[in-house]
Parts: C-alpha cells; structure tokens; sequence
DNA sequence: CTAATTTTAAACCGAATGGTTACAAATCGA
DNA sequence: TCGATTTGTAACCATTCGGTTTAAAATTAG
C-alpha cells in the first residue's frame, strides 16, 4: 500500500470501513458459527464481494480468525468498562457478572465458547487464541475475587484460583445452555446464587 | 417391508447391523459436528454407501437426529447404570459426577452439549430433543439430589432444583471447556468440589 | 494527459456437497 | 424356476462451496 504525500493512500479509495466489515462477519459467525457461514452470507452481510473481502483478510480461516479476535477485544473492554474504581470489588464482580449475562440474553451466546465447541477441537489455530483469551479472562476474575477477598467481602478461606475455574466453567455452560435450553433468568439467578456462595 | 412367514424379512439380507451403522455416524457426528460431517465421512465410518444410508435413515439431517437421540439413549443408560441401591444417595451421586467426567474426558465433549451450541439455534427439532433430554437429565438429577437430602447428606436447606441446576450449567461448562482450554483433573476437580459445598 | 496503483464487480474455476437413479445381486413365496 | 422384494454398487445430478482471475473504475503522482 503506497501512501501518498498527504498521507491518503494512492489508488482507488475503499467504499468500506474494515472495522465495520470485520464486525458484521464477526455476527455472522457468532449467529450460525463457522462452517455454517459461507462466503455468501460473508458478501451479504458486509456488502463486500468476494474478491475484495479476500484481499483485505485473507480467506475465510483467517477472517475468521481475525473476528474471534475482534470479539474477544470488544467483549473485554465492554466487561471491563463496567468496573468502576469507586465501586467495592465484589460490587464490581457482581457487575461484570451481570455483563455476561447480558451478553449470552440473546441466542447467540457467546462466540468464544461457540468456537471452543464447534472449531477448536479441530482447529489449531482457533484452540490457541481461545487459549490465550481463557487464560487471560481467568487471571482478571481470579484477581478481582482475590481482591473482594482483601476488602473481606469474600471468605478469605477460599481458594480464588479455584472460584475465578468454577466462575469461568459456569460462565461457559450458561453460554452453551442459552442456546438450546435453559431460560436467561435461570441462568442468571445461578450465577448469582454462585456468587452469593462466596460470601 | 414385507415380512415372510417364517419371521425373516424378504428378498435380499441386509449386510450390516443398523445398531453399530448408527453408532459409526453418532461418533462421527461427535468428533467432527453437523456441518462438519460430509456424506462422504459417514459412509467412510458406516461402510455403508449412500443410497443404503439414505433408504434406511432418510437424509442426513434424520440420520443426525437419530444418532443425537441414540447418543442420549447410550449415554442415559451409562450413567444409570453406575447407580448402586446398596450405595448412599451421595455416592451415587458423586458417581454420576465421575461418570460425567470421563465421558467428557477426550475432546469430544458430549455430543448433546455440542448440539446444542452448534445445531440447535437454527434447527428447531434438534432443539426440542435437546430440551425433553435436557428436561429428563434435570429431574433426575433433582431426584437423586433431594434423595441425598432426605439421607442427610446434604444440607436440607438448599433447594434442591437450584442445585440440580447449576450441577447441570457446570456439566454442560465442563463439556464445552475439555474441548479447547482446561485440563480434564481441572474440571473434575471442579465437580467434585461443587458437590463437596453442598455437605 | 499519462502511468502507476488500488478497489470493485462479475465472470469463472475445480472440487466437494447433499441427494437420486438405474441396475445387478440376493433372498423370498409360489 | 419365476416374479416379487429388498439390498448393494456406482454412476449420475444440480447446486454450492471456497477461491481466483480479469477487466473496468477511481484515485494520485508526475
């Protein structure tokens, strides 16, 4: 990509913003997972053809690729900006447990755990980056249950490693359970409840 | 198909067994999920070729719902079977936790959960399956739990439906992470100490 | 204006998809 | 043995799949 003098790339300019591209194909795979979603329904919900699609991201692994990341970043920053400094820690806990809620309320549950079950066990690509998003998610809940547990508002007798795997075990079986079975506000009192468990 | 007098059908003898045909393309299915699976794959596992597989089971959408309801039936049974009326309540309970366990200790997970991530959003009789075999696996798992109440060993005051409920969501997050993030003694450990608060 | 560069649109590609048909082989009743 | 019935095999089918190529359109540099 040659830039010009003004800073405008040369060439015809993109009819397209990438990240709003990148975001409707996240969707798309979210709502139908991976190898339900074609290249068609890829052209249909970005607007982009074929070609242009596949010489911004790649082929359909990669884009793919690049949109669980797109999901994880946003799904993190929107979880994290529900933590407020004023806030107490188990406060915040219960925020961003409410957060999750929200986010597996429709459907489509959450696409991380989608991919986990659909792609990763044949994918290695896929198993890395959930791995690497797992591993991060579970030291920030790890840590702000150690935290609830400094301010004494979560028995400091429990192991918080071992709460931070039973809340991420929770948080992706309401995910799956969501999608084909249980009723959001089930899901959402047993969370609670699980929390409630802590203190 | 018309049946001869002597109790065999007619004209020309099946050369497979539809019980193991139907395990071959349930453990496909597993493995690889719905959209993963060609035609190709299950009558590479069955040995069957197409048109048989399709006389006998309709087309592959049937042959899954088949093989959904045959993994649920297999999978019932399995765990019930691990149920000793010698043993307490709690035992067996703590049995069908290691039962689970296993089951979901490759990376194929549990096909039910599998589907109902996959399949179920945007197919409405797999969805129904997997809510009367959801429904079914509830109640029972209630019963055994209220069963262990009424021994005494566990805590009378918890209800038992809000137990069996967030037994269930951590089975199904046990199903989903085996398959790309946490290690099998990590998840077992997780069950058994669930069931361990509720004493 | 021209040359270089980039994007867009649409035609095109071979392979794989789910599904069907036609026919030979095997078994039955008569 | 003959016709009816069912199974097995393989060729066949239209469609869709992911992916590529080609050429026109839009822009900048000179």
């Amino acid at each position: 990509m040659v830039k010009t003098l003004t800073g405008r790339p040369v060439g015809r300019p993109r009819e397209f913003d990438e990240e709003q591209v990148l975001t409707a194909a996240m969707e798309a795979f979210w709502r139908k997972g991976y190898e339900a979603t074609s290249l068609v329904d890829l052209t249909a919900c970005t607007g982009l053809n074929k070609a242009s699609l596949y010489r911004v991201f790649g082929d359909k692994h990669q884009l793919f690729l690049a949109a669980l990341k797109n999901y994880s970043d946003i799904e993190f920053r929107e979880t994290t900006a529900v933590i407020s400094d004023s806030a107490s820690p188990l406060t915040n806990l219960r925020a961003v447990v409410q957060k999750v809620c929200e986010d597996a309320g429709s459907d489509k549950g959450c696409l991380m755990i989608n991919s986990m079950v659909e792609t990763a066990p044949h994918d290695a690509e896929v198993k890395q980056l959930l791995q690497e998003f797992g591993t991060h998610r579970l030291q920030a809940v790890e840590g702000m249950i150690a935290q609830a547990q400094a301010a004494g508002e979560v028995r400091p007798e429990l192991d918080s490693h071992k709460l931070a795997v039973s809340l991420m075990i929770a948080f992706a079986g309401s995910a799956a359970m969501i999608k084909g079975f249980m009723p959001g506000a089930q899901i959402e009192e047993n969370l609670k409840n699980l929390i409630d468990s802590w203190t």
